[in-house]
DNA sequence: GTAGGGTTAG
């Protein structure tokens, strides 16, 4: 199916008006020397001539074998300033020799210099400049470069105009490299397959996709990387079948067009039928390379099948394609997504100590801080965060997008706040990861008021930033306002997803908003195509639980077939506590026990229930069941953050060096709450609360210390910001609604399911949570 | 020409 159209014909279709001259200059509309936006030094003829010719040429010949090795910039300037003694000519070939060893990633400005003092101004100085700059990604100034050496009637070669190509590609600038080629066809420019793939993957990447497809049928010299780019073009546009189509009757099918394949369907979702062709390709195919190590083991990582990341490993180490930072940073995060912290571990310290100057980048770092964090393991994120710091490896958005999100869930403001700043200070503003990082910090650090800020000084947001402060509004209880931003996303375009509805009926739940509710939930599936999952089940049953429907939540169990989820009689069984049903918790409980016999809560909730109904001998049979089976839950522990440190906390603790004084300042203190009213709630018991729930320990509960060590620890007023691993209990929840009134102080309260604000006796979540 | 790290809920 070769496409029929010559060279003329796409030259004489629809180019922009052009000038037919022999000068470079005048060929180009758009390249006009009073539009210049940089003033070039005139070439100066006043050359000193070379001391030693021999030792020139040894010198140059030299410099030509450096080119091919990395070299820092001390070195580079210290060659420049030996040949400046020397009296070579720094003008003249020698420049450009040096000129080539500046043209690396964070040289290049010395190199533009250096340029501007070199007289023999043919093509080659300006190709050196404009591939390092495009290179380097400034294609901006790889476009003005090209204006310049066009404004001095210099001829480019097919290298510069692959290189210029290349800066259009990148900018989306249709107009300019249409131009480029245009001047090419006219110049009879003889074909080479290096200029023809980069015109074919500027129209590629411009997204001329007609113009792609008709110049690759005109291509006489086409070769493996022509076929890739179409490949990978149709990839880009996501017509995998097309993509298909070509690489079967490709020409060339080398690795990196086995490569390119692979990874296209990879990026299109299509993981299984990626893997497929990556089994295709061991038995049919090319030898893997680098590229294909490292695609196989992200393979491997996305679809979390770790037996056959190890497997790949292996190959890896046998092959020595260990010490490609791209596999081995493939393997780190192979390696965390199937939870094997200590396995990435390894493959991270290998790097670290490594001799072979395959040293760990500010990337793999980022890895394993991102594995951690991943893996809920944020005290160990943070602590390799510092040590990265220390070590003076560079810090960029990602690690600190991670960093954000180590700091929300461990609920410390401070740390937090300092992320940010870390952030201004860089100096490369927020990407709308960071900003949904931060926002979702501030609010689990119990400031929805930055959140909200950082929020709002977004221009750009997209879904997961909405959801960020949808949820996080949700969060404190404020559901009405939630709901108001939920419907500003809408109007402002931006489609929900699955999880932005959790945020939104999460909040209809916490602020009692039934009929709001149903009209979420309804609308999700018919205006929205988000089909209910799990969540948004539990939700539902939660708003009608909390509402007091508890029938109906029950019947909503049932109608839609989810009886069979354990969240389901859990939430419910919450509704059960608020609304003291319990008959219909009993009941719950019962379900709960007989889906997951293995799940500790239940028995504890079945046990708890039973005491409170004052059957103890059935809850004693279970306490005593559970520990026969050895079974034991996680302990509740609650923590504070005061002047940068953090304090935690659990049942009964006596630990904690102040202990003395937290324990007689609490006798004080409930002594004088009874004054106020205030009376154990050991009735309350219905909830999903942990061991420390029984009676005796109820005054000493992990929050109520970390409370204590707050007030006795800060000067009178101050608000205080405590943190629990579990929900509140009843108890705790009605003590700390009168010291709140007592010391007047202002207690915000961050448990598993969300923020509880008690100020003057009352809190914000009005008793149901 | 083809490869690696980040955010939101539960």
């Amino acid at each position: 199916m070769r496409k029929t159209v010559t060279s003329t014909e796409l030259l004489n279709s629809n180019f922009p008006r052009l000038f037919p001259s022999s000068s470079a200059s005048s060929s180009f509309s758009f390249f006009h020397p009073h539009h210049l936006p940089i003033r070039f030094l005139p070439p100066n003829p006043n050359l000193p001539s070379p001391v030693h010719p021999e030792a020139q040429e040894l010198f140059l010949s030299s410099l030509k074998t450096l080119s091919r090795t990395t070299i820092t910039l001390r070195e580079i300037e210290s060659l420049h300033c030996a040949a400046t003694k020397s009296g070579f000519a720094v003008r003249g070939q020698v420049g450009i020799g040096l000129l080539n060893l500046y043209a690396k990633p964070g040289s290049l400005d010395v190199g533009r210099k250096l340029f501007d003092e070199i007289y023999e101004r043919d093509a080659l100085p300006w190709t050196i400049l404009i591939s390092g700059f495009s290179r380097n990604g400034k294609h901006e100034t790889g476009i003005q470069l090209f204006a310049g050496m066009i404004a001095e009637d210099t001829l480019p070669n097919r290298f510069t105009l692959a290189s210029v190509l290349k800066c259009c590609a990148n900018l989306r600038d249709l107009g300019k490299g249409r131009e480029i080629h245009g001047w090419i066809l006219r110049n009879g420019i003889s074909p080479d397959a290096v200029l023809d793939n980069s015109i074919l993957e500027f129209y590629v990447k411009c997204g001329a996709f007609g113009y792609a497809k008709r110049f690759f049928g005109t291509l006489t010299s086409s070769d493996a990387i022509s076929w890739n780019i179409m490949i990978g073009a149709y990839l880009e546009i996501g017509d995998v079948d097309s993509s298909m189509e070509l690489f079967g009757n490709s020409l060339y099918r080398d690795v990196s067009s086995w490569n390119t394949i692979i990874n296209g369907l990879m990026q299109n979702g299509f993981d299984s039928v990626s893997l497929q062709l990556l089994y295709r390709m061991v038995e049919i195919g090319p030898q893997f390379n680098h590229f294909t190590y490292s695609m196989a083991v992200t393979l491997a990582g996305t679809l979390a099948l770790l037996a056959l990341g190890r497997q790949i490993h292996g190959r890896v180490l046998r092959l020595g394609y260990e010490h490609d930072g791209y596999v081995r940073n493939s393997l780190i995060s192979m390696y965390t997504k199937c939870g094997k912290m200590e396995a990435s571990s390894f493959v991270f310290s290998r790097s670290l100590h490594s001799f072979d100057g395959s040293v760990a980048k500010s990337i793999d770092w980022s890895s394993m801080i991102a594995g951690f964090v991943q893996n809920g393991r944020g005290e160990e994120a943070l602590h390799l965060f510092f040590r990265m710091l220390q070590e003076g490896v560079s810090v960029d958005q990602y690690t600190l997008t991670s960093i954000a999100s180590a700091c929300s869930s461990a609920g410390i403001l401070e740390q937090g706040k300092q992320v940010h700043a870390c952030v201004e200070k860089l100096g490369y503003g927020i990407d709308v990861f960071l900003a949904s990082a931060i926002t979702d910090m501030y609010a689990k650090c119990g400031s929805l008021t930055d959140a909200r800020k950082n929020f709002e000084s977004m221009d750009r947001k997209n879904v997961v930033l909405w959801t960020s402060i949808i949820g996080s509004y949700a969060s404190h209880g404020h559901g009405r306002e939630a709901i108001q931003l939920f419907d500003r996303m809408l109007n402002e375009n931006i489609m929900p997803n699955e999880i932005s509805f959790v945020a939104v009926l999460s909040a209809c739940s916490h602020g009692g908003l039934v009929k709001e509710g149903y009209k979420y939930f309804r609308a999700m599936q018919e205006n929205h195509n988000v089909a209910p999952g799990i969540e948004h089940f539990t939700c539902m049953v939660d708003l009608l639980g909390r509402a007091g429907l508890l029938d109906e939540a029950r019947n909503f169990i049932y109608e839609n077939s989810i009886s069979h989820h354990t969240v389901m009689w859990r939430a419910l069984l919450s509704a059960c506590r608020v609304h003291q049903n319990v008959k219909m918790a009993v009941w719950a409980s019962e379900q709960l026990v007989q889906l997951d016999p293995d799940d500790v809560g239940s028995y504890v909730l079945l046990s708890n229930i039973y005491a409170s109904q004052r059957k103890f001998a059935e809850a004693s049979k279970l306490r005593k069941l559970m520990q026969d089976r050895g079974m034991t839950k996680e302990p509740g522990w609650s923590w504070i953050q005061l002047r940068n440190k953090v304090h935690a906390f659990v049942a009964g603790d006596r630990s904690h060096p102040e202990a003395e004084g937290i324990y007689s300042y609490l006798e004080r203190l409930f002594g004088r709450l009874k004054g106020l009213g205030y009376s154990s709630r050991n009735d309350l018991v219905l909830h999903d609360v942990e061991e420390e729930q029984r009676e005796s320990m109820l005054s000493f509960h992990s929050e109520k210390l970390a409370i204590a060590y707050g007030i006795i620890s800060t000067p009178s007023g101050t608000p205080l910001r405590v943190m629990k691993n579990l929900r509140v209990c009843a108890d705790c929840h009605e003590a700390i609604k009168y010291i709140s009134q007592d010391t007047s102080r202002e207690i915000v309260l961050r448990d598993a399911h969300r923020f509880h604000h008690f100020k003057q006796g009352e809190c914000s979540c009005g008793d149901y949570w």
